[in-house]
DNA sequence: ATTTGATTCAATCGTGCGTTTGACAAGACT
DNA sequence: AGTCTTGTCAAACGCACGATTGAATCAAAT
């Protein structure tokens, strides 16, 4: 059984660490064991002695960050509804159990925060492609569960209808994380830098609103200019 | 100078369609000239002659789609403003012209409407990585258009805020294009198989909701169990 | 001092990649 | 008839990839 412990120091740290580091700049497909061994200044043959295969070592950097952000993710939920027992959990506290847990695991790691940012958003977005079983099951678990929740804050809002708000919702956290450093640029023109933290929590107020809806406006079936112009 | 119309018939047609078919399935990167060959019953050497390089080939599949969806979301919002003169154009035309474009586009094309949702999709997910600047010029272009539109129909609601809510916005809407044919069989318990038209009408809902803000509630600064548990 | 186990390293393996080449076929034009 | 253009194809190019090997290194245990 191949030693799956990471110590403080020494070469299979610096691998592991290099490899996130590139992940997040270029993406998992894109880096190749020699670039990693490359900046961990170490032999091509490390990888493999370290971690049993480029597979493996792409296994383990998923899953890192991602254990952590699905427990604590579960544990806000349970916590939650603990608190309201027989009652509604307010679809505050909620949606925050589903945020939150990415800027309190941030701060416990050594990552700079751009790139844990990026290479857990790069995660999710992969989700296209196929990712480690034990990724994809960490995903789908946190999905029915809090699928389950917002049933129960929001009953009068159709099954159907959470489900594909919730996947809107998840939709724009992985923008965010996968561009926050250029969307950060782009909009800081006030106020400075703002912060992670304050981007996620205005992105919360985003995801709350969509999600309780006003069940109001209803889009037209055509509109615009479809029979003036041709596109 | 190379020929760059497409034939109706004829193997640069068939590259350009196998190309098409497995960047949405693989991902632009996953997939080599070999594969497109394959399946185009052609041979290796068939890329390079008819357009160059696998590169160009890339940008020509990404920009065939594009373009059109770009000109009609500028058009459609140019066509919404012009029947509004001096007025404030409804919220839920500005976002309609960002949405519509792609069902009015995908039946143009002879491309499965899976395949196409998720070729434009990924066109959007690989902002992160660097696109063609052709490309990369249509996003902005887009983004600079509706975020000017947008701070025109919202005057109470600040530019930076403005900003990221439209971010959020398209992360959610690649999120849909690029997850759809999961995301369809997933959700569509009752009423048999939604059409992309009435989902994409659902995300329009959503949209104007998220965008319009009920400046109402404030998330708290701290919540949650961190005292209590230690994630 | 010697043995042992863990680690590092240069060298090499086979494979697949994008691209290039030159031969060859089929029409079109003179 | 001969020439030119256009397209196709097998073969090969150099390169980077993930992985493996066996020797060298080194610190701790004996």
């Amino acid at each position: 059984m191949r030693d799956m412990t990471i110590p403080e120091t020494g070469s299979k740290r610096k691998l592991l660490e290099a490899a996130e580091q590139l992940f997040a700049e270029k993406g998992f497909e894109a880096v190749s064991v020699r670039h990693i061994t490359h900046l961990a200044e170490t032999n091509v043959a490390a990888v493999n002695y370290h971690f049993g295969s480029r597979e493996e070592l792409l296994t383990l950097a998923m899953m890192r960050y991602m254990q952590p952000i699905t427990e604590e993710r579960l544990a806000r939920l349970d916590f939650a509804e603990r608190k309201w027992p027989g009652k509604v959990v307010p679809l505050e506290e909620i949606v925050d159990a589903l945020v939150r847990p990415f800027v309190t695991q941030v701060k416990k790691t050594e990552l700079p925060e751009k790139v844990f940012y990026k290479l857990v958003g790069r995660i999710f977005a992969q989700q296209v492609d196929g990712l480690p079983i034990l990724i994809e099951d960490q995903l789908r678990q946190v999905n029915e569960r809090f699928t389950k929740a917002l049933a129960k804050t929001l009953p009068s809002v159709a099954a159907e209808d959470l489900a594909w708000r919730l996947h809107f919702v998840m939709g724009g956290m992985i923008h965010l994380l996968t561009h926050q450093e250029v969307l950060q640029r782009i909009t800081n023109g006030t106020s400075g830098t703002p912060t992670m933290e304050v981007t996620l929590s205005r992105f919360t107020r985003f995801a709350v609103i969509g999600l309780r809806e006003g069940l109001e406006m209803e889009v037209p079936a055509t509109e615009g200019p479809q029979t003036t112009f041709d596109f």
